[in-house]
RNA sequence: GCGAUAGUGGCGAAGUGGUUAACGCACCGGAUUGUGGCUCCGGCACGCGUGGGUUCGAUUCCCACCUAUCGCCCCA
């Protein structure tokens, strides 16, 4: 094969595609009931919008960006994620303005980038759905946005879906944290595996959720950030367990969950599935949490912002693996046979009135006999089919038949071009006796 | 970036250092000069991921590369 995709990245093709404007379809109409509008950003940005934000040490920037130099050596990279382009976007059209109302709430859907190794529902290129909410700190929106993503999840036919919580707190409460297990962890270190020794100085949160089994013995006695948390992110916590409860949305705390962004604090979450798409293992489909003080590291004045990605493969690898039937309409309405060159120009006529009035229609290019073209309506779950031969082109008639019961009547070409609505209500009566 | 497994027609899958690369599905055609199913018959890889090498001869052995899958790192 002389051309292949690059890799990690896939063709959508037409039957996938369906899927896919499915779910996109269902995000947009959640989103519209929760007020939420679309923004379209860039697909590449400046490479400090994202260096900046996402962490200088952390793996996205150092390892898997996509950054190039353009003709004008300008440092661009493919965004990596989507929320640090959105709220580049916020600043620059100055999006916090007076005469906008908080929060302002918008949405995304589209391409990540990412250069990493291929595997099970991780691409170069993948896809996420997300949603950014702007200048609000209440707690209540947090809930509120974690309640839109289950929502979200369900409506796409998901239901074994687990909620798991857990707070960063604000800068105070990280530093204390911070603090205190680099204490513990330090005089541990030489028990530490190869990867935890080397995220002790880097990231020493990272060590939390390491899947070391001694890593995680260790780990098990370190002190947890809910006992660091200022009264304030206790607080705010605290507000955001008992609204989930209220809402009566099952969550669990746990307080090993940290974030490969740097930018976030308080509440982050994120939505799992234990599928057997991922083996039985609970994976993540949809993550995210508050980022109070990413604007301003922008550029943009002091407004606190919430949001979640959801990648959109891993969300697809599910519903598969789940046998969730996706309501995906690809039937045909009329397929129109026409039989012998002679009727070609007619069928032609046909199938462009029908479209014309509104309906799918089909026909043969191949100059298949009847058997060819009927078993092509078949296949192609063609509810009617439309045929003309050469004594129903002189009659000025075609017969038109149920696929479904098998009965077929003949109607004239004039019902056919000037009224189908009708000649089309008339055999679906038929259909229901 | 590290480790492991794999790569044969549209799909699934057998196979061998040496004449025409099984079989199944799908597809196309015929039996049935104009109607979907079944059955029967026929057709369908100048080629065995790509490039080198070993050999009289390689799809089969060796090397490199590419890609896929899985694990690690990390993450949606």
């Amino acid at each position: 094969m002389k051309y292949q995709r690059p890799k990690g990245t896939t063709d959508i093709i037409p039957g996938e595609s369906a899927k896919w404007q499915y779910i996109e379809g269902i995000a947009r109409q959640l989103f519209k009931k929760y007020r939420y509008n679309e923004i379209r950003t860039p697909i590449f940005e400046n490479f400090e919008v994202f260096s900046r934000t996402s962490g200088e040490t952390s793996d996205i920037v150092t390892k898997e960006m996509y950054d190039f130099f353009d003709k004008g050596e300008r440092h661009i990279t493919l965004r990596p994620e989507g929320t640090a382009g959105v709220v580049r976007a916020y600043v620059e059209n100055k999006l916090y303005g007076p005469e906008i109302q908080r929060p302002f709430k918008t949405f995304y859907m589209g391409p990540m980038f990412r250069y990493e190794r291929p595997q099970s529902g991780r691409q170069r290129q993948f896809h996420q759905i997300g949603v950014e909410a702007f200048g609000v700190d209440n707690p209540t929106l947090d809930v509120e946005v974690m309640a839109m993503a289950i929502n979200l999840l369900r409506q796409c036919g998901l239901h074994d879906l687990k909620l798991v919580i857990n707070t960063l707190g604000d800068a105070e409460s990280r530093a204390k944290y911070h603090a205190a297990l680099m204490e513990y962890l330090e005089p541990l270190e030489s028990k530490l595996s190869d990867d935890s020794k080397e995220r002790l100085h880097k990231n020493p949160l990272r060590i939390l959720d390491s899947k070391d089994r001694e890593d995680q013995e260790i780990v098990a006695n370190a002190p947890s950030i809910l006992n660091y948390l200022t009264d304030d992110a206790a607080a705010h916590f605290d507000t955001v367990k008992k609204l989930l409860n209220a809402l009566e949305i099952p969550f669990e705390i746990e307080t090993n969950m940290v974030r490969g962004l740097d930018y976030y604090n308080h509440t982050i979450f994120e939505i799992m599935s234990n599928s057997k798409a991922f083996g039985g293992n609970w994976t993540t489909v949809c993550a995210g949490g508050r980022y109070n003080g990413l604007v301003e590291q922008l550029g943009g004045p002091e407004v606190p912002g919430i949001g979640f990605g959801l990648g959109v493969e891993r969300l697809l690898l599910v519903l598969e693996a789940e046998k969730v039937d996706l309501p995906l309409d690809e039937d045909l309405d009329v397929y129109v046979v026409g039989i012998g060159e002679v009727t070609n120009e007619e069928t032609l006529k046909m199938v462009q009135a029908l479209r014309q009035a509104g309906y799918s229609a089909e026909r043969d290019y191949l100059g298949r006999k009847p058997k060819g073209q009927f078993k092509s309506a078949n296949r192609m779950n063609a509810h009617l089919t439309l045929t003309i031969g050469e004594e129903e082109l002189q009659a000025g008639k075609a017969n038109l038949k149920n696929m479904q019961t098998g009965n077929e009547v003949a109607v004239s070409l004039a019902d056919v071009y000037t009224g189908f609505d009708k000649v089309y209500q008339d055999i679906v009566e038929s259909e229901k006796e």
